[in-house]
DNA sequence: CTTAAACACTTGTATATACAAACAACAATT
DNA sequence: AATTGTTGTTTGTATATACAAGTGTTTAAG
């Protein structure tokens, strides 16, 4: 069933939750090529243009609470991804060699993406989606 | 942090998720007076308005898989707020009296929830994102 | 008829995320 | 210096959702 088919489709919670969904979708999918989910892929992304970049910074860019921070982080250190270092309270977060030599195969699965959802919304089209889904987020600050 | 001063603030994933998250926990306050999740909310409106309906097409209304759609009728009924009957490969699910008592408050969660939207984004603007969203997500169709 | 395919739903298991509480370190105030 | 509050991170636990596989039912094909 199309979503403006639905029952609800008027309503902004199944509007906004179906739409995340489907996007998700496609991102594991441009994803899948690397063996990473996409939020996994974004931090590890941070952390090697950043090295030691700190949970808390990720935490903001990402738009994910400090505790999801840690579980990706602790999954990406299993992988031999990443590597934290603690001094006092500050956490640091260093790519090792083997995510650095991933660093291409990453911006080709962020490339393919983002090819993916410009050829199926039309590039005007999901430029102004992803604006304007920032100007209203911004406005439901809570 | 703004949703838009993410590094991330250009890429659909983290946009749609983003907000998507924010929507939630707008619903989520919402229904807290009914004490469910707008989930369970949205799929006992269902059931009351439309008594017998199958779990295929809440599944398909809701824009959920169909075991999703199982686990929260089980949570329902647990609370004496739906049964089901089932008659061969068919399943019907009814309120009870309890749920339908209910209906007036789970309106006025609706309404209440309707209202902080509208009035954080205006109501212009959230009407326009609605219909956006369901547009795209039907081009987004897999 | 019988077998195969399709359907409707459920169950086992996994992922992503969050909240609340805990903890450790630092800062500020008396 | 002791106390209190704040910050950055982690841990315990919970929720929402999904996928894949399983079960039972109906339909279709031979």
């Amino acid at each position: 069933m199309k979503c403006s088919e639905s029952k609800y489709s008027k309503c902004l919670y199944f509007t906004a939750n179906a739409f995340a969904r489907k996007v998700e979708k496609l991102a594991i999918e441009s994803w899948k090529a690397v063996d990473l989910s996409p939020s996994h892929a974004y931090l590890l992304i941070m952390a090697i243009e950043e090295p030691g970049v700190q949970p808390g910074s990720i935490a903001n860019h990402l738009q994910l609470t400090p505790s999801t921070v840690t579980r990706l982080i602790q999954k990406l250190e299993e992988k031999k991804l990443l590597v934290r270092t603690t001094e006092g309270k500050l956490t640091n977060v260093y790519p090792t060699p083997k995510a650095k030599a991933l660093l291409p195969d990453l911006k080709k699965c962020v490339e393919h993406f983002y090819k993916t959802y410009s050829d199926a919304l039309g590039k005007d089209a999901s430029n102004a989606i992803v604006s304007s889904l920032n100007m209203v987020a911004d406005k439901l600050q809570t």
